[in-house]
DNA sequence: TACTCCCAGATTTAA
DNA sequence: TCTGGGAGTA
């Protein structure tokens, strides 16, 4: 029992606790991570199966570094049969299963926000409804509320208060909306987001057979950030969990971030209630920061009435203030945060990598950016507008997914006139009025374009344009059946006439598009590589399309081994941990944002927000705001935020006192600490708004390939396997699942990612990575 | 049908 | 500042 061994009194008690109910209620560093890891190999070694395990996290990137974590104690091949993974897609793989139920395909498409709103706009169009009045992205949020809170559209119909509610907010047209828009996504063979949970719930409420199966499979229900968990959410786990109640749930009153998202803070505030004999276990103590830090982070929670109380903790050494800097403008406020890197690398030989900037929206990224290359120092930019998001790989994607599933009408009026080929708006509009007034999907119509031809009313050039684009499809789904997704996605590339397309910009932007969609394909045989190597593995296409669809940015850094600074926002960062950290802009209505400073809900939320940030330091944090800042083309003026003033003075320090005192927290009361002397910033620097920075294209400090990574829902890196000093050219070799082959290349210089080809006496041709493989020198 | 140009509007956080 | 949509033109 090797692994109980280090774990405090508490830690202990929530590992070995195994029956029954457990909530874990795990303060910002407390170890909540190594609980849940060593509670599952707990419960494995105690003789429970690892298939009866199911394990929720919150990013696909947290299940597979706990799963490596356990395969340690355990063993790989317990450690893989392990259901862990996010919610999304751990519930899309049984959807996936059982997608017959519900009358859906089992390769289903899974729209993401971008899709959804497309998707949107064209219902509201063809209703004939004003997109001014009904802004497609409100309705969509507002819809999302409703399925989080699985209030279907008979439901919502059926349901008098908000019916009125959205009357009175000038949306009484909003049911006749979502019903169209359920009904298009069905049509189209694909789920949203939300649907992935709604239609779980669904499954499981309405086939008690398939409910029976999945809570006899998982026994034991683990459930990470529950703070986090909306509704649906909380049914879905409460659904499975009524046989057995093995449940475990950890998670942070105080980091429950999500709100908007529809997470309910009250799931977590309630357990005790939904499971009377649930077990309590508090984790206070917080081997993370410094006692400064987790008193300061303590004394601004404490302002939130919405709380468990607890006591969080830390034995650590004191350590040093927190730094404030009052910047005079973005720029400066960036410059500062620059130099301070820069500074404390050479003089205490930090690592770039020790470094965190945090912020609370994206769109505050471009002035460190730019201050950070000025510097020469290399940097990563999480979130924002992620890999898969670009146009150019959705346009690659998008031929994909068509080939998955012809339904996806979204799919198809993307890619129909893409690269153009003459099949126009008009002809586009004509094929989809035609297809809903006979009830088929418009793939159904080119399917048998010679037979509907005459009542289509186009000329013979368009049709035979139609042909030839519809023939290419079909023949690339033949080719599919035969050739692996990889052979054909380049296939897809080349005679769509994508990548000529693309290659005929010769402006760096276009040049970066054609590397992105080079990456794309590139990303895409890695992950059926992988997936030969697993022994559930599955290389399909389709298997690769719903795995970019779930993956998250924070997901796809695989091996950021790099020395480099991280930008991200706060929501973002939870769960990671920096030993500096730059909290940035602290302003009124910037963080606490404009948009959620009108209710006390919304406030607490901010400042737990704040509490996250904080607390992902380890030794020392940095705290700067600017007093006016370059925002929305103009430059505005701003106040420093109340949460600074929420901090004692006593764990702060100032950088350069204000000149005026226009710090003021808001119960009315100056606050006595940026009341000092007048001081000059050293560096003032004039705003360049003509700067152009061409985002995508500087290699130095973006390098593309670091992104890119598909998530593979259960990766196991193997320590033991061979390394590339083993395996030579020419080797005989062992593997696992194909047998006795013959290695005939090597491919690769990163020792990570070591490529080899191998010829298999049965198999015939792999490649496989090395690091996966477990190639066995014979 | 395709492409360009201009103007308006938006910007929180994200699977 | 950046994006998207609409209008106008080739």
């Amino acid at each position: 029992m090797d692994y109980l061994k280090g774990l405090n009194d508490a830690q202990h008690e929530a590992v070995t606790t195994i029956e029954g109910p457990l909530m874990v209620l795990a303060g910002a560093g407390s170890g909540k991570t190594r609980v849940l890891t060593m509670r599952i190999a707990h419960l494995i070694t105690n003789g429970v199966s690892p298939f009866n395990i199911l394990a929720l996290t919150f990013t696909n990137k947290a299940a597979r570094e706990m799963k490596d974590r356990i395969a340690k104690v355990v063993g790989d091949s317990d450690a893989k049969s392990i259901w862990m993974g996010t919610f999304h897609s751990v519930f899309a793989r049984i959807l996936r299963s059982e997608a017959h139920y519900l009358g859906f395909p089992s390769n289903f498409t899974i729209y993401d926000t971008q899709d959804a709103l497309n998707v949107m706009k064209k219902v509201l169009k063809e209703l004939n409804i004003d997109a001014d009045l009904y802004k497609p992205k409100k309705v969509l949020a507002r819809i999302s509320a409703y399925k989080n809170n699985l209030i279907t559209v008979k439901a919502y119909m059926n349901n008098p208060e908000l019916l009125e509610a959205d009357e009175r907010a000038n949306m009484k047209h909003l049911g006749v909306i979502y019903a169209k828009y359920v009904d298009a996504c069905f049509r189209n063979g694909a789920m949203d987001f939300d649907d992935l949970l709604l239609r779980t719930n669904e499954l499981l409420t309405r086939f008690p057979e398939v409910l029976a199966k999945y809570q006899d499979r998982f026994r034991y229900i683990l459930v990470d950030e529950y703070q986090d968990t909306n509704h649906s959410q909380y049914l879905i786990v409460k659904a499975l969990a009524s046989k057995f109640e093995n449940i475990c749930v950890v998670g942070d009153d105080a980091q429950s971030i999500y709100s908007f998202r529809g997470a309910n803070i009250y799931n977590i505030l309630n357990f005790k209630k939904d499971y009377p004999d649930a077990v309590t276990v508090s984790l206070e103590q917080n081997y993370r920061s410094t006692q400064n830090i987790v008193d300061a982070a303590n004394a601004v929670i404490s302002r939130n009435v919405q709380q468990f109380k607890k006591n969080v903790f830390s034995d650590n050494e004191i350590g040093e203030k927190i730094k404030v800097y009052r910047a005079l403008s973005d720029a400066d406020e960036a410059g500062f945060v620059a130099g301070n890197i820069w500074e404390q690398h050479n003089s205490q030989q930090r690592k770039f990598s020790d470094f965190a900037i945090l912020y609370r929206t994206n769109a505050q990224t471009r002035a460190f950016e730019d201050a950070l290359r000025k510097k020469n120092i290399p940097y990563r930019v999480y979130g924002g507008l992620s890999f898969y998001q670009r146009k150019e790989v959705k346009d690659l994607v998008a031929y994909l997914r068509l080939l998955v599933n012809e339904n996806d009408n979204e799919a198809l009026t993307r890619i129909i006139n893409y690269p153009t080929r003459g099949i126009g708006e008009t002809t586009q509009n004509k094929l989809i009025v035609f297809a809903d007034s006979q009830g088929i999907s418009v793939s159904k119509v080119l399917d048998n374009l010679g037979f509907y031809a005459p009542q289509l009313g186009l000329n013979n050039g368009v049709l035979t344009k139609l042909a030839d684009f519809w023939a290419m499809i079909k023949a690339f789904e033949v080719m599919l059946k035969t050739d692996d997704a990889y052979t054909v996605a380049m296939e897809v590339a080349k005679r769509s006439g994508l990548i000529k397309f693309l290659k005929d910009d010769q402006t760096p932007e276009g040049i970066s598009r054609v590397e992105n969609v080079q990456e794309l394909l590139n990303s895409m045989r890695g992950f059926i590589d992988e997936q030969q190597q697993l022994e559930d593995g599955d290389p399909s296409l389709s298997n690769f399309l719903g795995n970019i669809a779930l993956s998250t940015d924070q997901d796809n850094n695989k091996d950021d081994d790099q020395e480099k600074v991280s930008l991200m926002t706060i929501h973002l960062s939870k769960g990671l941990e920096f030993p500096v950290v730059h909290l940035v802009g602290l302003e009124e209505n910037l963080f606490p944002s404009f948009m959620s400073s009108s209710t006390r809900e919304e406030l607490e939320e901010e400042r737990r927000l704040f509490y996250v940030a904080l607390t992902r330091t380890e030794k020392q944090a940095f705290f700067t705001y600017a007093v006016s800042r370059f925002q929305w083309g103009k430059i505005t003026d701003a106040e420093p935020s109340r949460f600074l003033s929420e901090v004692n003075s006593e764990y702060i320090e100032l950088i350069n006192p204000a000149t005026e005192s226009r710090f003021v927290n808001h119960s009315g009361l100056k606050s006595n600490i940026f009341d000092d002397e007048p001081s000059v910033p050293k560096s003032f620097r004039k705003l360049d708004p003509k700067k152009k920075i061409s985002k995508a294209s500087d290699a130095l400090s973006l390098p593309q390939s670091k992104n890119l990574k598909p998530v593979s829902t259960a990766k196991i890196i193997n320590p033991s396997g061979a390394s590339s000093q083993d395996i030579e050219v020419g080797d005989k070799v062992r593997h696992d699942r194909f047998g006795i082959g013959e290695v005939v290349f090597l491919d690769g210089t990163d020792p990570q990612n070591i490529k080899a080809k191998v010829i298999f006496q049965n198999e015939g041709e792999k490649n496989l990575i090395l690091k996966f493989a477990k190639l066995v020198k014979i």
